[in-house]
DNA sequence: ATATTTTTTTAGATTTGTCTAAACTTATAG
DNA sequence: CTATAAGTTTAGACAAATCTAAAAAAATAT
């Protein structure tokens, strides 16, 4: 078993391992984790000692296969609760993720598969992101970034990848929400602001924005 | 904020003070958290000097209205998810204290008031313990426990002073469980055991469980 | 290819919570 | 009242996770 650290450090070498085949650097991990590259380097170690991830030095780490299994574990356990909080707690969207921040770590397999029956069986967190089933298997359909449509395409949003609170609340405000339907109407030249019509409203969004919606087409 | 250990050291010093007037002993707190008298001291310390306690060296310690203030919030906070385990997870009774115990530990008062919502403010946790409010109001109603009735007294059951999993089962065997009407139909002497009618059946508890059960006439 | 910059690691210190062993205080018994 | 026992505290050590400052390795630029 893992303690708490031990877990928000695989958690987040997994994401960070989602966006490069390449080991994840000591620094990138300091960053996300907000400590310092010395800390990192102690943690990566014992981590290491416990064959969670394969480390040599000065060359990143790589989460081993029981490094992955408890990483999505942890993953499985952040979005099931962060549905729970959304679906039967009422909170909105940009609340939940530092509630589920602690909730993750709570030790209790029974928990989470009911949990899972509770909520029945969620595929997808509040975010749209995917969740682990019970055998750490993950849907990875890959979306479109919004960014990427041409004038004319229509498309389903179906997540975002930035998860900030102003963020979110952002696109609540303009109604860009998961599930709507939207079409790209404009894309501005020259600061590859999109505009879209969505509910029968113009809006407009900064390329900024744009890059962090997840569009299904 | 209190660490999670400091936590731990309030709450079991707030139990253990509901049994007595006089300060609480570092052995019995050491006891109860299964750990080292030495290593309360050290903890009593901190306590105090955050003022959640007053400490006389070889006194003991009391809670001062803040560290009790605390205390109360995580029984609060216990006995809430320990509702929502049962009622909404179904667990059993006897499953869900220490599920609960990592539970209360996390900090987000919203959640807590969002939870008690949700379960639509439940006055007793699944033992029969009193969920305190939100302003840390506890329902200090004291019930009789059924070693002291006599023959032929009525009464319901309220609640159980003994919370291991093994009594609980027990008590679930033989039907004993919260709300159920009960009649004392012999106390035997020698033992002291009682036998009691439920439901139209006769069974017999010894006087140890008697004990620990909870009854309002 | 060498110099400079960036990244990573080590060494040594700090904080939190724990422990053992020894010293000290309070309670109890004769 | 004194001796012994029980309970508590101190001193010193240790493991986990962190930090700063300095050293070492790797990447980059000229
Ligand atoms: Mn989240
Ligand atoms: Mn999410
Ligand atoms: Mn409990
Ligand atoms: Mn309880």
């Amino acid at each position: 078993m893992q303690s708490f650290t031990e877990e928000n450090y695989l958690k987040i070498i997994y994401h960070l391992s989602l966006n490069t085949e390449s080991a994840v650097q000591t620094n990138a991990i300091a960053e996300r984790i907000q400590t310092k590259a010395a800390s990192v380097t102690d943690m990566i170690k014992k981590l290491a000692d416990k064959k969670l991830v394969d480390y040599k030095k000065y060359q990143g780490v790589k989460l081993t296969e029981s490094g992955k299994n408890a990483a999505i574990n942890i993953v499985r356990r952040h979005r099931l609760w962060e549905v729970f909080l959304v679906e039967k707690l009422n909170f909105k969207w940009d609340e939940v993720h530092d509630i589920a921040e602690e909730l993750e770590h709570i030790k209790s397999p029974e928990l989470i598969e009911r949990l899972d029956e509770f909520l029945a069986f969620p595929r997808n967190d509040p975010h749209g992101d995917p969740i682990p089933d019970k055998n750490g298997k993950l849907d990875n359909t890959v979306f479109i970034k919004l960014s990427k449509l041409k004038t004319g395409d229509k498309g389903l949003i179906m997540g975002v990848s930035e998860h900030s609170s102003v963020f979110l609340q952002h696109l609540e405000k303009i109604g860009l929400t998961l599930g709507k339907q939207i079409r790209i109407t404009e894309i501005t030249d020259f600061d590859g602001s999109v505009e879209l019509s969505i509910e029968n409203k113009q809006i407009n969004v900064s390329r900024e924005v744009a890059k962090s919606i997840l569009i299904k087409i």
